[in-house]
DNA sequence: CTTAAACATGTAATTAATTACATGTTTTAA
DNA sequence: TTAAAACATGTAATTAATTACATGTTTAAG
C-alpha cells in the first residue's frame, strides 16, 4: 500500500487548495468549476472519498461545524505532514509533457482531403466554441484583476488565468488560419 | 448494455485508423506513439480487448495471417456498419471543450508570490522540455512534408502536426514571457 | 409562503486507463 | 552466432474518473 508508481495528482491539488485556506469538500469541488477547472477536473464523488483517505493518512484533519440550525460542515485543514508533502510536490520536477486529448482535432485527422465539405462547418463550430470561452475568460480577468494589486495578491490565480487565455487565443488563431471565408 | 452515456472515444479513433488501411492491434498501438499521440493516448492493453468487443459488435472483422514461419497476426478491417459509425462520429458536433490537465501550471498556481525563488527554475525546466518537443515536431514536419504533394496526400496528418507545433510554440512563448533572464 | 437554487455530504455502479505480468517470433546489428 | 530490439498478442490487477443514486438544509427570489 501507498506504493510509488500511481500518480494521483488530485491529492496534491487538494493539499494546495487547503493550504490557501481551510475548506469543505463542497468548496473544493467548486474550485474545479472555476480557474482550476481550466487545468484539472474532479467531481465531488471523487473528492469526498479522497479526503477520507488523506485524513486517514494524516495529511489533513477536519473540524465539524454547523451552519445555521443544523447543516453539518467539515472544514478541512493541512497537517504539518500534509504541508511537507505539498512543498515536496511543487519542488519535484514535472517532466511529463502532459498527455492531452482533443477529440475535434482527431476528427479532422480522419478527413483525408482539404476539399471535404465537412471541414469548414466543423472549423466554424469550434471557432464559435473557443471564441465564447475566450470572451468569458477575458471578461473574468477584467473583473478579477482590474488592479495591479489584485494581481500581486493572487499571482498564481493570475498566471493560471493568463495561461488559459493564451491557450484559447492560440486555438482561435489556429482555427482561423484554416477557415477560408 | 451498450447504453449511450459513456463516451469511449477510443473506439472511434480505432475505426478511423482502420479506415485508412487494415491494421493489426500492434500497428494501432504504434499509431499512438506517433502523430496521434499528440492528441490521444492508448496502450496495447486497452486496444486488444477493445478490438474484441468491436468485432463482437460487428464493427470490425479480422483475418488471420502468418508472418515468416509462424508469427500470428490479426489484420483488422472495417465492416460497412463500422464505417457508418465512423462517418456518424465525425459528423456529429464536438461541443465538449476538451477538459485538459496540466500539472505544471497547477504547481505554479500554488506558488503565491511572483518573487518565490522556485518559479524561475521551474519555468526554465518546462521551457527546455517544450523547446525539445517543439524542435522534434518541427523536424518531423520538415522530413514528412517536404513537398506540397505530401501535404495533399495526407492532409489530416498535416493538420494534426501543424496543430501540435502551434501548441508547443505558444507554450514556449508563454513560458518565455514570464522568464526574467 | 413557497419553491427553486445553492449548500452540503456521502455511496454505488460503471467505465476508462495504466501498470504489470506473461509469452513467443522475427529482424537487425554487433 | 548471438544478443538486443522490434514485432505480435494477450490477461490481471489496480487506480482514476464519471455518472447516477441518495438525502437533507439554507438562502434568495418571486
Amino acid at each position: 500500500m501507498a506504493s510509488i508508481g500511481q500518480r494521483n495528482r488530485l491529492q496534491y491539488i487538494i493539499l494546495g487548495l487547503l493550504n490557501q485556506r481551510p475548506q469543505t469538500g463542497y468548496d473544493l469541488a467548486k474550485a474545479f468549476e472555476n480557474e482550476i477547472g481550466e487545468f484539472w477536473q474532479a467531481q465531488h464523488s471523487q473528492i469526498y472519498p479522497l479526503l477520507r483517505r488523506m485524513e486517514a493518512a494524516g495529511e489533513i484533519t477536519h473540524e465539524d461545524t454547523v451552519a445555521g440550525e443544523k447543516l453539518a460542515k467539515k472544514q478541512y485543514t493541512l497537517t504539518p505532514s500534509g504541508h511537507d508533502k505539498l512543498v515536496a510536490w511543487v519542488s519535484e520536477p514535472s517532466p511529463e509533457l502532459t498527455p492531452s486529448k482533443d477529440e475535434f482535432i482527431l476528427k479532422l485527422y480522419f478527413i483525408k482531403t482539404d476539399t471535404d465539405p465537412r471541414i469548414q462547418p466543423m472549423l466554424r463550430e469550434q471557432l464559435r466554441l473557443h471564441q465564447t470561452q475566450l470572451d468569458h475568460l477575458e471578461s473574468r480577468r477584467k473583473t478579477v484583476f482590474s488592479t495591479d494589486d489584485a494581481k500581486e495578491q493572487a499571482y498564481g490565480h493570475y498566471l493560471i488565468l493568463d495561461h488559459a487565455i493564451e491557450r484559447e487565443r492560440d486555438y482561435v488563431a489556429w482555427l482561423t488560419k484554416y477557415l477560408t471565408d
